[in-house]
RNA sequence: GCGCCCUUCGUCUAUCGGUUAGGACUCAGGAUUUUCAUUCCUGCAAGAGGGGUUCGACUCCCCUAGGGCGCACCA
């Protein structure tokens, strides 16, 4: 057998198994994160599957896309990831055991031919399926060397029912499954064969992926038990929509998880809120990855379909930032600087200033992204450019009150307290309100009208910086 | 068309036959505050519709409606 998947294995072996046609995004990396926890929380194995049968649409750098969002979403796989394509001879050997057995048959119907029966069956009302014309033929009918595909023959009595974790028991009339296509003509596996083959191999005990495969876990236990293979617990989870309701589209937010790292989403709130979103733990909301290993099992995942809520996503965000520690923030902020086109680079100045700054700073973002450009005035040193609200604060008698509350502040050490000290005694001796002396201040210093602590970032960017910019709009 | 799945506040959800149907986000109002936030308080807001079963249904069953998924030599 195949030697690249025999890794050491214990406990339930869960799988995540993409095909490299895109990015990974959030419906795929909600699947991933689901059981990854359940592998880390009963101690068990999580595997990572490409599925690249498909020739035309694999491509290496959706390979590299799903393999780096999963590692910024912090879910890692035990072993190497296993190509599915590089199995094929596996997966041909299985079918051909299976033809050699009498589980399945070569059928000689050419593509025209069952476009033409599905077309027919259409036109009369029935259901498409193959009609299974050459199950019982005797192929020696066949027109010599004409190409053939290799069908499964199921069963066309009974019924197959899927043991669902999420869904229960699902019953489906076999003589609504056709004959499905194991080998096309070309010898290649289809994905049907591929997965159920790869998933036995692997050892795999759990399947436990997106609710589109409901139907599919049907046909594919029809080849397992035609393998005589055994079949593993399935669990299919409720699809994520968008905030329409309507399925996630590109439009919504079926982005890869990596616009969400450039939105200024931390992995944990990635974590935290893809696990909420299908998942519940009683009335508890923020849920750390470790609380989450502890608790995840398979019997709190809801039924029901879910939307995306990007300001529930933004509310959690800010609470994993408010909770990161500011070394470690300091180090995102100036990543994220750097990923810019062009790349910003902090000096060392700024750096310190950042660091500084974090723990007010960090209060009032709910992105990276809010962090980065709330922190823009800390970045480079100077007169400030004015946006719209700041410009106004500095147009009528702003700029006189400005200047006229720069002796007062000057003659403190330019402290925090002290300066707050001086400007309210000088606010109380002009009969004015605080704001009134400090929004000036802000605009000139920042170039903004909202701030961390205005007399904190006095301090902070200290005399001699603070002054060049007041004075540059004290006239 | 056929098959399958789903249905509690706008959204994510709790409830596992007996609750004033709870929490969170959003939104509105308030307190704190030099701005913006944070934090805290208050408020608005729900069992798709119709039948059953039961002493009693959000909870169990059926029907309808709505939404979703699948029906390829794609995965």
């Amino acid at each position: 057998m195949t030697e690249n998947i025999s890794i050491q294995k214990t406990g339930p072996v869960l799988r995540f198994a993409p095909s490299p046609t895109g990015m990974l995004h959030i419906g795929g990396a909600r699947t991933a994160l689901f059981n990854w926890l359940y592998a880390r929380h009963t101690g068990g194995t999580f595997l990572l599957r490409i599925e690249d049968t498909d020739r035309e649409r694999s491509t290496p750098e959706a390979v590299d896309a799903i393999l780096n969002g999963m590692r910024w979403m912090g879910l890692d796989w035990d072993g190497d990831a296993v190509f599915q394509f590089a199995r094929a001879a596996r997966h041909r050997e299985v079918a051909q055991k299976m033809l050699a057995d009498g589980k399945a048959y070569r059928c000689y119907a050419t593509a025209d031919e069952l476009t033409a029966m599905r077309e027919e069956q259409k036109a009369k009302g029935l259901p498409m399926r193959y009609d299974g014309r050459w199950r019982d033929r005797d192929p020696a009918q066949a027109p010599p060397g004409a190409p053939y595909v290799v069908r499964l023959k199921s069963p066309q009595t009974g019924e197959t029912i899927v043991h669902d974790l999420v869904v229960g028991d699902v019953r489906f009339a076999n003589d609504q499954l056709d004959d499905m296509v194991l080998l096309r003509s070309d010898g290649t596996p289809t994905y049907m064969l591929a997965v159920v083959v790869d998933d036995a191999d692997m050892g795999v005990s759990h399947v436990i992926r997106g609710a589109d495969h409901l139907n599919n876990a049907a046909r594919q236990i029809q080849i397992i038990a035609a393998m005589g293979a055994s079949i593993p617990a399935y669990g299919h989870l409720p699809l994520i929509n968008g905030p329409d309701g309507a399925k996630l589209s590109k439009r919504h937010g079926a982005l890869a998880v990596e616009a969400y790292r450039d939105m200024g989403y931390l992995p944990e709130t990635m974590r935290n809120y893809l696990l909420r979103l299908g998942w519940s733990h009683g009335d508890d909301e923020t849920i750390s990855t470790e609380d989450a290993i502890k608790w995840f099992n398979f019997e709190a995942i809801g039924k029901s379909p879910a939307r995306m809520d990007y300001k529930k996503l933004d509310n959690l965000n800010g609470h994993y930032i408010r909770i990161t520690p500011d070394e470690t923030l300091v180090g995102e902020v100036a990543a994220f600087l750097e990923r810019q086109t062009p790349p910003r680079i902090l000096s060392m100045a700024a750096r310190t200033r950042l660091a500084a700054a974090m723990p007010s700073l960090k209060e009032r973002a709910k992105t990276l992204v809010q962090l980065a450009t709330g922190a823009d005035f800390l970045y480079t040193d100077g007169k400030r450019d004015l946006d719209a609200s700041a410009a106004r604060l500095l147009d009528g008698p702003g700029r006189a009150r400005l200047a006229a509350a720069l002796p007062a502040l000057e003659a403190t050490d330019w402290s925090g307290p002290a300066l707050e000290e001086a400007a309210r005694a000088h606010a109380e001796k002009t009969g004015l309100k605080l704001g009134d002396v400090a929004q000036p201040l802000r605009a000139a210093l920042t170039g903004t009208a909202t701030s961390p602590p205005l007399f904190e970032m006095l301090a902070l960017l200290g005399r001699e910086e603070s002054l060049i910019r007041l004075r540059a709009y004290a006239d």
